[in-house]
DNA sequence: GGAAATAATTAGGGCACTCAAACTTTAGGT
DNA sequence: ACCTAAAGTTTGAGTGCCCTAATTATTTCC
């Protein structure tokens, strides 16, 4: 009973997973961001575009834009639910911080098989979000994040919720520890003090400490 | 903190593991009989083992016989360390059964690493076997497969209690599901109704079931 | 010893992925 | 409108891994 596995390789599912994920961020997908997010040289990224368009994974229009295809979206999410799933498996089974979870998900969400898949939702209670706060995509459906806005748009003197730190935020290993450390978490209440385009920070208060974030930084991360 | 990977392809992990598994059971390890084990041709074969050899996980001997350097049979015994670790989550932390497990493991054993490995054997109170009932190798350290005898060689008549199924016999689907399905796991008592070599056959009483095995089958599985 | 079976090897492809380096286009700022 | 910096494109090359189809040892066994 061969498990059926997905004929995509692994760098093509880390080549659609960026895209989708940058995606969510901005409309401008273009093929510099994509392989810098991913760590590849422009000419890497431009075979594997034609490679990708060529299986009809993204269209790339004439302004350069990449969007996915409904194929590739597909692929997208999938890889994306399986990433989040083994993170979860790596924090809550096997008992790994934050920062690590991150990284060995990389790695594992590639071969992890529908059956696995299935198991590992089942065993974790069908978990609605990854340990970062990241809603775990269901075919087809829209993101709750649209309910959340970017840290950076937030009203000065607002009292909000901390929701989620986005795929391309947990790219950023430091600013991942960092916010392990202060103990801002999915779910932490936040105070924000005050907000600074001009500066380009933003200061929190979350329990009895001040912390203070780039604009940049803010960007990644979405409460309510 | 970038956790170190190994920079070992996973194919090569594949072949290093492939002749561990063969030079258990038998001295002659050659080309052929990897091959044959992996699924690949004779000649990709070949074309494997001079990368293997200049890369020195393995030496070639002018009999052909294939031999693994210090730090082939280092790969091979940490590859099959996930291996098996990796079969022990599934089973018991995911809840898949045998057959499924050894498969799956396949794919996730190349995406462990020393870290996940580490909390993995924790987790799972540093288990000494594989669900299969195999040893799991430690460094340098002489299996206790040493004091097992694979089922083909024993007296007729005698009752012995099954121990393992061997990682070549891990491999056939169909041999692992018969055995699961009848009841025969590490641990099993197993009467030996007869080792009949001229038909080809071993004769076992499980509980109250006869079941007959061929000598090949036999030879994948060890008693003691 | 020699034919049949089994292994090993060579020749010639192919695909996916990656790089460096050079070249062209585009967008933005003054 | 022009120029520069950023972005995009293309070329050429190399690696790893795999294949089919010969061909050449090497074993094995009568």
């Amino acid at each position: 009973m061969a498990v059926k596995r997905s004929e995509v390789s692994s760098a093509t599912e880390d080549y659609l997973k960026a895209i989708y994920s940058l995606a969510e961020e901005s409309d401008h997908v273009i093929a510099a961001r994509v392989a810098e997010d991913i760590g590849v040289t422009p000419s890497t990224m431009f075979s594997a575009l034609r490679r990708l368009e060529k299986e009809e994974f993204v269209r790339v229009e004439r302004r350069k834009n990449i969007y996915l295809t409904t194929k590739g979206r597909e692929v997208a999410e999938a890889i994306l639910r399986r990433h989040y799933l083994t993170e979860r498996l790596l924090t809550d089974l096997l008992g790994l911080d934050w920062v690590t979870a991150h990284q060995e998900a990389h790695h594992l969400e590639h071969a992890i098989s529908p059956v696995v898949e299935e198991r590992l939702s089942a065993i974790l209670d069908n978990p609605s979000t990854c340990p970062h706060g990241n809603p775990i995509p269901v075919q087809g459906q829209p993101s709750p994040r649209r309910e959340w806005n970017p840290l950076n748009t937030v009203e000065s003197g607002t009292e909000v919720v901390f929701r989620c730190i986005t795929e391309t935020g947990e790219r950023d290993a430091r600013l991942l520890s960092f916010l392990y450390d202060h103990m801002i978490r999915p779910g932490s209440t936040i105070d924000v003090v005050e907000v600074a385009p001009s500066l380009g920070t933003v200061s929190l208060k979350v329990g009895d400490t001040e912390v203070v974030l780039g604009l940049e930084a803010a960007k990644k991360i979405y409460v309510q």
